[in-house]
RNA sequence: GGCCCCGUGGCGGAAUUGGCAUACGCAAGGGACUUAAAAUCCCUGGCUCCGCAAGGAGCGUGUGGGUUCAAGUCCCACCGGGGCCA
């Protein structure tokens, strides 16, 4: 295959050689005769006519390896889509661009000192160059970097909009989902100055309801603070923390020997993975985005968006919203030391006197046996301070000093639970027990309040815990099957109380409760009775079981029998006991979590507190009445919270975008104003992070630069005087800043007065003429949320990427920068594209080239001898089975490349490469080029008139490519392109010559050209269009004769009892009577009937007939 | 551990809404052409059994159950593989 010796014969066949040299050739026209430029609206060229179609594709971190197999599998798609779309008469925006700050690049510049740009260049020729080759239809005329200038001053800009922005949680949400809208900060002060808000006692806003009123109510009212009672400070502080960017707080990992912030996963027992130093939890002010704040919205809205399934579940369980409600625990001021309580009575401690936690499931606090704060909770410092005597002051002390070095993720996944006694006790609100307060580290400060009640019986980690330290256990929760069995304990005679009777009642009784909704008096009524009417209950036989309809209760009984032997309860005393004690889940030996009916959960009333009973209540209605009485009684009240943090934004780098903020000797922020941007990020002498106990960023080394003025960094003279010494922020963005928003870019890249255009986006992104929400009008609101019509990626994005660029995008749409909320309709995830590699018997994979094949499907490892077996598994160096396209290409051409991955199977699925089975395709661009070009000549093979057969055929493939397009399925559009030209083959003279006729050759060529567009063209050009007429690529998709869809009389199979027996013939559209009639008729049928009554006949139009006997 | 997806010939896969299981490609076997080979073209092809044959019977979409006139497709349980998150 590779080596053809045809090429004096057949000096016009399709070789590999000839598709390399007629590929380049196409490539360069389209280049020169700007095929695949798309204007914006009011530029020379723009058609208003059309619809659009906003193509985009995730694009790529140009690393030094070049491309791998797996970025075509999706740009090939997307290309095929949007080659088809222009056929289809649309607008198509296709840009393709590259996420080129990133740490590979950084990496490289520490060991070798080449500057990251010089790196990043070169890898993006290269990926250009690649992508080129495949004759992708991007429109190259819009393409950029995340590291350009002038398209990183407007990452810096979006930056700046966030740190002017707060969040309006009042606000109508102008998407109509939700409540909220970002707003500018000067609407903030403008209505903090007017008195309409005030500041609360906690830096909160409080607004003085009806805004008109406000006056009146000033004084006395306890509604916070005026704006102008506070001073300068206060009132920086107080903006400060309503900002959507802001400073915050995070640990990190600082590794003072190297000179940088490391990764959770390069951290390894304390120490870094590279050179093994010990690393630092430290403390470090970073920048924030307050995500939080659109956590609703960005759940809601998903729900509005054409995604995948699991894309959407994966972002809503991220998000995390949950309901519950949140509890004070008091804490018992006389478990604490005489001094700490003589403190209290003077006022001056600032102790905490209750634990603020917070649960999904407040129907299980009357089973709270004991609390667990972390490790870093400000009580645990009190404690210390004031140790009670009960306080094992030095073990605490050194419980905390190594938690505060353990990472989260470490802290989670430890299997031993570990924990120290305080010393002091809280107060359970609902039953008022004294309860002891531990410190473990599987509570986390950072998530949530820091403490929690532990619910042993019905939470895992709280019940390994109690296990552990031989805490109390109190059931609060049975499930219907537990709650029976209480029952029985507690009605069973004394009789029934002796060995050998009480096992099989108990599981008649059971079985009655799992099979039938009868109430326990009931069930254990129809026991006591049965027994007396039927001695031998278990002599009866399956059969009869199963006529009376008795059998599952039969199987249910045995398998409570089971159960009891295997639970190794030793006598129905026991099991009394075992509920008397309230250790039912205690002696299953775990947690109960599900829901069930609540039990021991009552309380009367009290110290003026109201009763509460849950008993018998499920959980739903348990959850809501305990909410009820902790609101009437102040104790806590519902609550709904996220998992989604707010977004970290800082890294401790060189190669990202700077931040445009400055800082001044006391260390406040102010930003650099908008004309001054881009601030450029400025080259470095050398790249060697400095060894450093303080976590510093490595741009921090431009050390002239970041220490300046206020001028010089471009900070607005009204904001900060000139001359004013400051020091730049010398953190930089992370990757996620750039790939945020660059699918709005693309729709107007060059522009240098905003970052986009008005027209180019409201047209691009389609939010031209619709409306979200607001105000009711009467007017229909939009369902579509998104822009971007078509956004292909990999699935590795899901949260991350996907959830940041819609954040993004929703504040600039509040803001009135962008006209859509979402920033794309519907997302579509490629498969991951494997590759074979071999297994040894002790599962180790071994690379390919140390393997060989003995005989068909039998492989041995060549040093040794050994069997290995075929595995499916991701490409890797190490496994040496990375296929490079760029040698595909070399040994078929782009076309086959393109065609074989998209007919490896569906486009969402993950697919092994499998080198043999290209040719397969290439094959078929051979045929297909054979039946229409002659081989000597290179002149078109045409007949002078249409075979009917093939224009039936062509005009049903033409028909079902066309569907098959629309839906992303591309390996069954050419299974049936491949059917046609293999019927061409048998049809058509020699070798399938004059198969087609000129039109319908033309009709191929444009069906084809999505697919393989360089074999289309030139294909194209031999049936002598000239550029008067427009190259393949410009042509519109071919009509479909919808009478040639259709038969004249179709054949459909007739079963009998579901068995195919028979084949009929009918006319299309033929009745269902006259159908049944054929089908009674047919001798195959009749023999299969038997002579037997027909029941019934199933006619489905067009399909089949089934005769039911 | 949680969530999601997938199990169909020797292999990749098709069957779009419950309606003829295995389209199309690879690999394999047979044939034509050729001095020969390559290339190309044609034919065969799930499994088991009966038959010299044409043909016929039965079983078949990971396993077990269920719903239905009808299940690869829907429901329940299990087994196996993969992906993402932790």
């Amino acid at each position: 295959m590779s080596n053809p010796t045809t090429g004096n014969d057949f000096p016009h066949r399709y070789t590999p050689g000839l598709a390399d040299q007629l590929e380049r050739r196409w490539q360069s026209y389209w280049q020169q005769a700007g095929t695949f430029r798309q204007p914006n609206p009011g530029e020379a060229g723009f058609d208003a006519a059309r619809p659009k179609f906003y193509c985009l594709d995730m694009f790529p971190y140009p690393s030094g390896a070049g491309l791998h197999v797996g970025h075509p599998e999706g740009y090939t798609a997307t290309d095929i889509i949007c080659r088809y779309k222009r056929l289809k008469g649309f607008n198509v925006l296709h840009p393709m661009g590259w996420d080129a700050f990133g740490l590979p690049a950084e990496q490289y510049a520490i060991q070798t000192g080449v500057h990251p740009a010089v790196t990043t260049k070169k890898a993006i020729d290269n990926f250009r160059r690649q992508l080129q080759r495949f004759g992708f239809c991007y429109d190259w005329s819009r393409e950029f970097g995340t590291i350009d200038e002038d398209y990183y001053k407007w990452t810096q800009w979006i930056f700046l909009q966030l740190y002017n922005a707060w969040f309006d949680s009042e606000a109508d949400s102008p998407t109509g989902v939700s409540r909220g809208r970002a707003r500018p900060v000067s609407e903030l002060i403008a209505r903090l100055e007017s008195g309409e808000f005030r500041v609360g006692p906690s830096g909160e806003i409080v607004r003085s309801g009806l805004s008109g009123f406000a006056a009146p109510l000033e004084g006395g009212m306890g509604l916070g603070r005026a704006w102008h009672e506070l001073s300068q400070e206060a009132r920086r502080l107080f903006i400060d923390n309503q900002r959507l960017a802001y400073l915050g707080e995070q640990t990190v990992n600082w590794c003072p020997k190297l000179g940088t912030v490391l990764a959770n996963d390069e951290v390894i027992d304390g120490r870094s993975e590279r050179g093994g130093y010990p690393v630092l939890r430290k403390p470090l002010k970073q920048w924030m985005f307050r995500i939080t704040a659109y956590a609703d919205r960005l759940l809601e809205q998903l729900a509005k968006l054409d995604w995948p399934t699991s894309t959407r579940t994966q972002q809503s369980e991220w998000i995390g919203r949950s309901t519950g409600a949140q509890v004070d625990f008091d804490i018992d001021v006389h478990s604490l030391s005489p001094q700490a309580q003589s403190e209290l009575k003077g006022a001056k401690a600032d102790m905490p006197l209750t634990l603020t936690i917070y649960t999904t499931r407040p129907d299980t606090i009357f089973g709270a046996t004991f609390m667990v704060i972390a490790p870093e909770h400000p009580l645990v410092d009190h404690v210390l301070r004031h140790p009670s005597a009960q306080t094992d002051a030095a073990a605490l002390k050194a419980y905390v000093a190594r938690a505060r070095n353990t990472s989260d993720v470490d802290r989670m996944e430890g299997k031993e639970k570990t924990g120290v006694f305080s010393g002091v006790y809280a107060i359970n609100p609902l039953n008022d027990e004294k309860i002891p307060i531990w410190i473990a580290d599987y509570v986390l400060m950072g998530y949530g309040t820091g403490a929690i009640m532990a619910v042993p019986a019905h939470d895992e980690r709280d019940f390994e815990f109690a296990k552990q330290f031989e805490l109390p256990i109190k059931d609060v929760l049975y499930p219907r099957t537990a709650l029976a069995m209480k029952f029985f304990c507690d009605h069973a005679t004394e009789a029934e109380f002796a060995d050998g009777t009480w096992q099989p009642m108990l599981a008649d009784f059971l079985g009655i409760i799992t099979g039938e909704s009868l109430d326990f008096n009931g069930a254990m009524h129809r026991v006591r009775t049965r027994r007396t009417e039927t001695p031998q209950p278990a002599a009866v036989d399956t059969a009869s079981l199963d006529a009376i309809g008795m059998r599952s209760r039969g199987a249910i009984r045995i398998t409570w029998l089971e159960a009891f032997e295997s639970m190794n309860i030793a006598s129905l005393t026991q099991l009394k006991h075992i509920f008397d004690r309230r250790e039912f889940q205690s002696w299953r030996g775990e947690a109960g979590v599900a829901p069930g009916v609540a039990v021991h959960s009552s309380r009367p009333a009290k110290d003026g507190l109201p009763a509460l009973s849950l008993d018998g209540l499920y959980s739903e209605d348990a959850i809501a009445r305990t909410v009820e009485w902790m609101e009437e009684t102040g104790v806590g009240g519902a609550e709904t919270r996220f998992k989604l943090r707010d977004w970290t934004f800082s890294r401790q780098r060189y190669w990202g975008e700077p931040f445009p903020i400055v800082f001044d000797e006391a260390g406040n922020h102010y930003p650099v104003s908008e004309k001054a941007l881009p601030i450029i990020l400025p080259p470095l002498a050398d790249y060697q992070p400095e060894e450093s106990e303080d976590p510093q960023p490595l741009l921090a080394k431009a050390r002239h630069w970041s220490h300046t003025t206020a001028f010089a960094a471009g900070v607005d003279p009204n904001v900060l005087a000139p001359e004013t010494p400051v020091r730049r922020e010398t953190n930089t963005m992370p990757g996620s800043a750039g790939s945020s928003w660059y699918c709005i870019r693309y729709c107007d890249p060059k522009n240098s007065e905003r970052l986009v255009g008005k027209e180019a986006e409201r047209y691009w992104m389609g939010g031209a003429d619709r409306k979200f929400g607001g105000e009711d009008d009467g007017e229909p609101r939009d369902n579509k949320l998104g822009g971007v019509d078509l956004y292909i990626g990999g699935n590795e994005h899901a949260v991350g990427h996907l959830l940041y660029s819609r954040f993004w995008h929703n504040v600039l749409f509040d803001l009135g920068y962008l006209s859509t909320p979402e920033p794309f309709q519907k997302l579509f995830h490629q498969g991951l594209i494997t590759s074979y590699a071999y297994q040894k018997a002790d599962k180790s994979i071994i690379a390919v080239d140390l393997v060989k094949e003995l005989a068909e499907g039998k492989f041995v490892e060549i040093a040794t001898g050994e069997s290995v077996s075929p595995i499916v598994t991701k490409m890797s160096k190490r496994y040496k089975n990375v296929v490079n396209p760029d040698d595909v290409i070399a040994e078929y051409g782009a076309d086959t490349f393109r065609l074989y991955e998209m007919y490896m199977g569906p486009l969402e699925a993950s697919k092994p490469w499998n080198t043999k089975d290209i040719a397969g395709l290439f094959r078929f661009l051979q045929r297909l080029w054979r039946v229409l070009i002659d081989e000597q000549t290179g002149e078109p093979r045409l007949a002078a008139t249409d075979n009917p057969v093939l224009e039936k055929l062509l005009h049903r493939t033409v028909h079902k490519v066309g569907q098959d397009f629309e839906r992303l399925s591309f390996n069954t559009a050419i299974a049936s392109i491949i059917q046609l030209v293999n019927e061409a083959m048998s049809l058509g003279g020699e070798k399938g010559a004059g198969a087609f006729t000129r039109r319908q050759a033309e009709m191929i060529c444009i069906m084809l050209s999505p697919l393989a567009p360089h074999a289309a063209e030139e294909v194209w050009a031999k049936l002598g269009n000239t550029d008067a007429r427009g190259c393949a690529s410009n042509q519109s998709w071919p009509a479909v004769d919808e009478k040639l869809l259709v038969d004249d009389a179709i054949e459909m199979p007739v079963q009998v009892q579901g068995k195919v027996r028979a084949r009929i013939t009918v006319p299309t559209g033929a009745e269902a009577k006259a159908v049944e009639a054929m089908a009674l008729a047919d001798e195959g049928v009749q023999k299969a009937i038997a002579g037997k009554p027909v029941k019934k006949i199933i006619v489905v139009p067009g399909k089949m007939i089934n005769v039911v006997v």
